[in-house]
DNA sequence: GTCTATATCGAGATAGAC
DNA sequence: GTCTATCTCGATATAGAC
């Protein structure tokens, strides 16, 4: 191939003040939500000028919709990696460390998904019906097969993957609430978290 | 005492009038959080005009702080309910259910008070630290005990009980994402997630 | 107590010089 | 490509009649 695929030719500058605007606008909206950040405020961490900022994006929603967009890959990496293949309880812990490690590195991205599905997910409701929808699916199939070969419990698949979820995702999203409750506490909430989620959930899975 | 205690005398029909926008504005603030609802909302679902929304609140932080103090009242109230002379597995379970059913009849609250903690707990991060933590404290003090009279596993109580809150509340804070991974299934996620919530804590639980 | 009309302000987006 | 200046609009909150 001669060049890149896209008609509209992007220099590297252009691909890297367009990173700085996006590192930004994550830094702002993870904070305040959609709504309650400001061009201004994405303008102002990212050491530009708001029309700057809007040279390169459309509007304001643009920005939000290329965050969610980029998310979302990395956001079902982990679930795609759930091999039938393998020991059953194994695979989940690993699902569940992968996803416990996600929301410690990447809190921002968590809160911005978390904000989102709050708010209905205007924005990425197509891909919550049809990628995830579909990628559940799949993997769910595999739990299933997994119990009728008596290699973990009887249990819903669904369910599963929303408790691993929101037991996930909650160090990062509510972490104000996790710290306000364990305050004095010196070790760190994920690392400690950890052991505790594969205990409960390998637990159950026994069959 | 002769009188109410407040130097405020309220008539009936502005306590009424308090709550039919208190009732409109969970509506509206659940749906579209603090910065994404506007008066006039409000004023809209409540059938009264912006200027007359604002005779019974100074303004739109006051509307809201008032919703959240009410519902942080009634939401740790399943909490205090645990009782160290009970069975303990029954205890928790029982715990469980209260919460599950919390998030099914009161999604609005779920979800105003999910907005309020991903923004940083601006309003209320002083009941976090003092009014819930002591609460958890205690809590998880009774758990422990239940642990070293071997009646229950060497479980973490302050996991066990952001595991709870997590599992359950995402029902309501995530319904969008439960529902587009659910789609066609006819049962109520609500009543399929608790039994699978129940056995799995109960499972972790057991000595 | 409730309304219409309005002051005021913040923020998204654009015009046009450089 | 980037800036200053500005247009425009929507939303909070208030003034003042009824």
């Amino acid at each position: 191939m001669a060049r890149s695929e896209t008609t509209k030719k992007t220099t590297r500058i252009q691909r890297q003040k367009t990173e700085i605007i996006l590192e930004a606008a994550l830094d702002v909206f993870s904070d305040f939500g959609f709504r309650g950040s400001t061009i201004d405020m994405i303008a102002n961490r990212a050491n530009l000028s708001k029309p700057n900022i809007l040279y390169y994006f459309d509007n304001k929603e643009a920005i939000h919709i290329t965050l969610l967009e980029k998310l979302l890959e990395t956001w079902l990496e982990p679930l795609h990696e759930i091999n039938e293949n393998n020991p059953p309880i194994d695979e989940i812990c690993k699902y569940i460390e992968q996803k416990l490690n996600m929301a410690r590195d990447f809190p921002r991205e968590s809160k911005l998904f978390a904000n989102e599905i709050l708010q209905g997910a205007p924005h990425v409701l197509p891909e919550l019906q049809g990628t995830l929808r579909a990628l559940v699916e799949k993997k769910a199939k595999i739990i299933k097969n997994w119990s009728k070969q008596g290699k973990i419990a009887d249990i819903d698949p669904n369910h599963l993957f929303f408790s691993i979820w929101a037991t996930t995702q909650h160090y990062a999203d509510f972490d104000i609430q996790v710290q306000s409750v364990l305050n004095d506490e010196t070790v760190d909430p994920f690392q400690s978290a950890s052991p505790f989620l594969k205990k409960m959930f390998s637990t159950m899975l026994e069959p």
